[in-house]
Order: C-alpha cells, then sequence, then structure tokens
DNA sequence: AGATTATTGTTAATAAAATAACAATAATAC
DNA sequence: GTATTATTGTTATTTTATTAACAATAATCT
C-alpha cells in the first residue's frame, strides 16, 4: 500500500476507538456519516481514508464494525508488542500511566523512570519505576523501543539525549521545550500550553470582537 | 489585520515561549533560522508567519526579540485576563493546574471541580476545588470563559454540556471521547492515546520494513 | 416492477499549508 | 570603496489536505 498520511493515521487511531465503542454496545454496522457526526469531520474524509486503507463498505448498510476495526488494527498496530517507558513520574507521568494500562494490546508500559528516590522501586499502577541513572541498561534490557517524556521543562535536553543513546525510535515529548532527536528517531511534540492559547484566542476574537 | 491561519496562531505561540526562554538568557536578537531549528521547522515558515503578523527585522541582525515577544503578545493575548476552570482533579486535571500556575499573565486558572468529596474545598496548586454540582454557580460567578476537561471518558459527554450551559465559550477536551458543542464554542480535542498510536505507526514501519 | 432514496467509492476541484525562489540590502571582508 | 555574504520579506510554486460532485447500486417504497 502507498504510503497512508500522517493525519490519514491519526484519523484511523481515533475511528478505531469510536468503532470500538460502538461494538461494545452491540452496533455491527456504521455509516460513514455516523463516525464522521462522531469524529467532527466529514463524511467524505471518513469514505476517503477508509478508501486509502482499500477496505470496502456494503452499498446502503454501511461498514461492518468488526471489519474495519480489523483492518484498522492491521494498518496501525504492530505485529509484535511494542513496549514503552515514561520518564518522569509526576502529576502527567502518573496520568500516562494510568491512562494506559492494559487499553492497548500491541502498546505496552514496561517502564518507568524518575530521580525521586521516594518513587524508586515503588510501582505506579502496576508499573515498576526505575532511577533514571539505569534508564539505558533497562531500555535496552526490556528492548523498549519509545518513550513518553514528561519531565520538567529544564531536563527535557538531557533525557531526550539519554533515550536516543539508549535506542529508542520514537519520542513523544510533552514538555513545554522543543528537543533535537537524530532524524531516524520519529519525535512528536504537545505542549498543553499551545493547546490553551489557541483557545484562548479564538475565544478572545469571539468576545472582542 | 486578515484572518490568520491556525496554524500560524500555535505557531506563534510556540515560538513566544522560545523567545521568552531565549530572552531570559540575556539574547536580544534572533535569527529566522534560529527560530527554526528550535521549532524543527524552516526558517521560511518562520519569517512568512512573521511576515502576517505585520513585525519586520532588521536585515542582517535578525528579529528583536523583545519587539517580537510584545508583538505576539499583542496578537494572541486577550485584553482582559481569561479565566480557565478544570473539570476532574486525576493526575491529568493536577498536572493542568500545576503546569500553569502563574505562567501566563493573560490566562488564569481560577477554579477546578471535581465529584469526590475529599477534594472538594481543599486546594490544589493555590487553586481551590469545587463540587461539579456548582460548576454552573461558580462559572457565571467568576465569569469564567475556558474549561479544560481532564475527566473519565464516561463524564465527557455530560461535563461539555455543563459547561456549554453555563456559558463557557472554549473547551479543551482532554478526554479520549469526542464531544459536541453548539458551534459558537470553540472546541480543541487531544488524545493522547492517538499520538501515541501515531508514534507507534512510524516506529513500526521503520522497524519492520 | 419501476421509481425513489440512501449510501458507497472515486475522480475532480478547491483550499490550506509548506517550500522554493529570488530581489533587496546591511554588514563584513578585502 | 568594491565585492561578497548573510539575511529579510515577499511572490510564485508545489505539495498536502479537504471538499464537492457524481456514477453506481442496494434497499425501500408505491
Amino acid at each position: 500500500m502507498k504510503q497512508l498520511p500522517h493525519k490519514t493515521i491519526a484519523r484511523l487511531s481515533q475511528y478505531r476507538r469510536s468503532l470500538l465503542m460502538c461494538y461494545a454496545n452491540g452496533k455491527n454496522h456504521i455509516y460513514s456519516h455516523e463516525i464522521a457526526k462522531i469524529q467532527h469531520i466529514t463524511a467524505v474524509q471518513v469514505r476517503r481514508d477508509i478508501m486509502l486503507i482499500g477496505y470496502t463498505g456494503t452499498l446502503r448498510k454501511g461498514y461492518n464494525i468488526k471489519e474495519l476495526i480489523d483492518i484498522i488494527s492491521k494498518i496501525i498496530d504492530s505485529k509484535d508488542v511494542i513496549k514503552v517507558c515514561v520518564v518522569g513520574v509526576g502529576n502527567l507521568g502518573r496520568a500516562m500511566v494510568n491512562y494506559f494500562s492494559g487499553k492497548r494490546t500491541k502498546l505496552s508500559i514496561v517502564a518507568c523512570f524518575d530521580t525521586d528516590p521516594n518513587k524508586i522501586n515503588k510501582k505506579v499502577t502496576g508499573v515498576k519505576c526505575y532511577s533514571v541513572d539505569d534508564m539505558k541498561k533497562i531500555i535496552k534490557q526490556k528492548n523498549i523501543k519509545i518513550g513518553i517524556m514528561t519531565v520538567p521543562a529544564d531536563k527535557a535536553s538531557e533525557t531526550a539525549d539519554k533515550l536516543v543513546s539508549a535506542g529508542i525510535k520514537g519520542i513523544l515529548n510533552y514538555t513545554p521545550k522543543p528537543v533535537y532527536v537524530p532524524k531516524d528517531v520519529f519525535l512528536e511534540e504537545y505542549d498543553m500550553i499551545t493547546s490553551l492559547e489557541k483557545v484562548a484566542f479564538f475565544v478572545k476574537t469571539h468576545i472582542e470582537r
């Protein structure tokens, strides 16, 4: 299959989540416009994405939810479990671990790291916390491929460097500080302040105009 | 000024943050390619954004950091403080409150809400926690304009409804469940699972190919 | 059975975003 | 003082993403 657009990948992940909920509720088929409504996008967009992954629905009946879930999973899930670690066990780090525990079979948070002796060797929602000093060792040992950064901003660069040198292949940076990684490491940065400021901007223009 | 692209707004917020750090470090001027490097984008993109907001730098000296910060602030900040609340004082909610306390002068988290009696009437990093039952009252009383949703997924829709009926104008939804709001309410949804799955997808294609 | 409707799949058109190209020119080098 | 270099600002081009248009057809209606 040709390369899928980044945006499509992100939407497929979201479709799957909604589809899983629908399926859990006993629903078997779904129309493009129903998916669209859930995701706040257009039905054409949905059909186009589904076309791109090569699945076809049934005319007048819509898409078979189970089948669609399986197709999407085949595309976005890896064959084997990909292991993930969380660096920085603050509120955000705990939220991540919590949020994930047992949700995805193909993605598994297997370790977290912190500098606080009170946290080291304790468990966070079933995930053991190690010292950041052992990061490289543990990451190699457990073959962890993705690192989620939830450390304070001033530790961002050094954390990224450590992750990279330990052989991590993907980083999700939740600190407000952009980091540098070699180009064979996939980097996704998300910053809550920016999101809030974006909302504020639109609220402001709505209020002030 | 003509309408700025959404993407530009988001980038301006990020530029400002980087600029503030540079300024704090005693730097006075900065080149487009320096900003670009920090943000992992191209210098042209930076110059184009800055062009759009009508600021001009100095040839061969770059942009005056202080001035640029001020111009960006004039654009993205509101005249008066916009008040924000956080609904759901779990790990993520606490992370949000923490993260924000005192960072932005024009955006202020002034309340949070929860259902847990152990949390109600306590303070979270200086922000008082109220019962969700009083949400409407407090939001109106304090003239809160933006709501950050960090509740469990199964409370998402009802929380959004409450926020809307209380007169909120912007919602930042951090639950994994998309919600519906009238179109005069600005909605931004972010979902950590999707982000992680996106990273995983690229890591997978990198590993498996 | 024939007409109508609702829905998919796909191509074409449009819009948005990013990148390239390059003229202008201040600073620096020689 | 002239040439070279580095940098901005802006227009043009390309790429990416979204939306519109519509043919095909299964299901339903009359």
